[in-house]
DNA sequence: AAAATATCTGCAAACGATTGTATTTAGAAA
DNA sequence: TTTCTAAATACAATCGTTTGCAGATATTTT
């Protein structure tokens, strides 16, 4: 790997001019002739500067981390796919980094990253605590949070407005005849997960539909917890007569117990999806889904980040909300009850 | 941000003192009251090295890159998700970055990691052109290719068997009575792509099926490509009655035109996918697939570079070949015609 | 008590870049 | 020719670490 001195020694130049030529130094005047030079023996010697360096001189990296609880998961993946996109116009590298909704973890990399010269941080908290992002906020460090954020404590944020979202379809669900809706919440230590419910529970109350705690599961985000959720829900007497399902995986295990249990969608049980996919659409029943404007998330939070960035003076904190759309398919119908009665 | 200087203040000691204490430098004594003062100034500063110092000084950043085609397709993400894990756990840092399929922008992520001094790259390549690989190869810069590798260069590589697991799919559509299969290929110029091909016509060919030029698709890994493809296939006199389909979201597209086509799955056209997913049993017809070891695939590729960067000899190259397996489910019958024959 | 050794700790260079300031060179004016 | 100014380039410090070596104590030996 050729180094700056390199350069330098083939144009017989000092490194300091080799710098100036590069970066397109104005303020001192350089010959044209010494310009060509240095640009040649650069180019013939292939020289890339060295980032590690140059970051640790600039104390600026142009480089961002991105921390997401689960690259695997398309919603996730969808909106970091989009924050790298835009990352990579700006001249930026994205760091992406997977907690595994582990909060130790997440913790260790927002310390590796910050040690590692990031200049800004982009995170889904696991949201078991958040002491670090206290301290980042407190040392002024860039950051922004996307999807989950908190109650109790200010932060640059981006997230949709699930509180809304999940009324609307306890409400659609509502007016095609449902009175017993389940909800398949997910781990409720998370914000999303809290905003969903109190939607829930508002419509629940506001319709005056049947409010039991028996109708509410918490649980994992995983495949086998929607699984187990939904077996254990519906094995249940007086069981619901639609789902509302929180995240991606726990959907596809919601309709495996429904499988399962011989039932189908929408005749015997209705279901709706917080989350839509590419596959929603060609699902054994097409379902009836909440989307949420990922790629939106991804570029406003980065546009976010980078306001922070670009600046000296403290920015106020912003918390922007987006709209979620719901798609409806053919997961949802009346109830076998409904059309009886 | 504590530097080394501000610990070796606090503690009364010089920061070279510093520096071995927390390293644990074992040759050269130091009293164990110094090492506590260190240890306990440390703690106070909450002091973390700056790693982006300590790399330029070592050579060496404990991170490695990875370069997929698309993060928010299942098949790259799972991998990567793979590698993630492992790296996190080997004290690696991960740098995802995604092509797009772009070779212009997979030749930048190259220099751009390895000026940010990354130890190691693994890389799904775009195959548009190979130069920078053969130059990464020449200067013994520690890589392995992911998925896709090349015929005219060896480097190390980890690879499923995708010829065979074509050949096999074709066979299996051949027992159940299928005599024209149609294949919705994928971009030509990949790897995997050309294998399956490769599968595809040695199975047509020594089983006497139909080959016949019409039956085999170009094009995209898009939901857009699968579509219109599979549209025109199927619009075309004589149609198959099975498709191979390559990818997921062309696999996506092609379900897409076969339900606008009114046609039904098996009854009227069977399909097989050549990547499984969590959603694949779930869809409107459950699909038969071949699904690859994605977890293993990244276990593996992630040893590979270790290997290569634990160790100052040039290991030999090596080309690791995964097993697929095919997932039979409700997507694939036989075809009418045999039926009524 | 002096010398030799064993322990401990500090100095300074290095990694590769950037940049304020100093120095050299060239050209113009005196 | 000398002096002054401006243009062109070089010097050296710096970012935060690490590490070979030298220096400074303390401890033991003669």
């Amino acid at each position: 790997m050729a180094t700056i001195k390199d350069v330098a020694a083939l144009a017989k130049v000092h490194p300091s001019t080799v710098s100036r030529v590069l970066r397109g130094v104005e303020n001192i005047p350089i010959t044209e002739d010494t310009r060509k030079r240095v640009r040649a023996a650069a180019k013939s010697l292939n020289y890339q500067p060295d980032q590690r360096a140059r970051a640790l001189r600039l104390g600026k990296s142009n480089t961002i981390g991105l921390i997401i609880p689960d690259i695997s998961n398309p919603f996730f993946a969808d909106i970091a796919k989009s924050i790298e996109h835009d990352s990579f116009l700006a001249g930026y590298t994205l760091v992406v980094c997977a907690s595994n909704e582990n909060q130790e973890k997440e913790i260790d990399f927002v310390h590796d990253l910050i040690s590692r010269g990031i200049d800004g941080l982009i995170i889904a908290p696991v949201q078991d605590c958040h002491d670090h992002l206290i301290d980042l906020k407190k040392r002024d460090y860039p950051f922004v949070l996307i999807d989950r954020c908190f109650e109790e404590f200010e932060a640059n944020a981006v997230i949709s407005d699930n509180e809304a979202a999940a009324f609307d379809a306890v409400e659609y669900l509502k007016e095609l005849g449902h009175k017993r809706i389940g909800f398949l919440s997910g781990r409720s230590t998370i914000y999303t997960i809290r905003k969903r419910r109190q939607g829930y529970l508002n419509a629940v109350n506001l319709l005056h539909l049947d409010n039991d705690e028996e109708l509410i599961s918490r649980g994992g985000f995983t495949f086998e917890d929607g699984y187990v959720e939904t077996l254990a829900m519906l094995s249940r007497p007086n069981p619901p007569t639609a789902l509302l399902v929180s995240g991606n995986r726990i959907t596809f295990g919601a309709i495996k117990a429904i499988l399962e249990l011989g039932l189908s969608i929408p005749t015997d049980i209705s279901i709706i999806g917080f989350t839509d996919s590419i596959v929603s659409p060609y699902l054994i029943s097409p379902l009836t889904t909440i989307s949420h404007p990922l790629q939106q998330m991804g570029s406003r939070a980065f546009r976010l980040l980078l306001n922070n960035l670009d600046t000296k003076e403290k920015l106020p904190v912003s918390k922007i909300v987006v709209k979620t759309t719901m798609n409806v398919r053919n997961s949802t119908a009346s109830p076998r009850t409904a059309n009886v009665a």
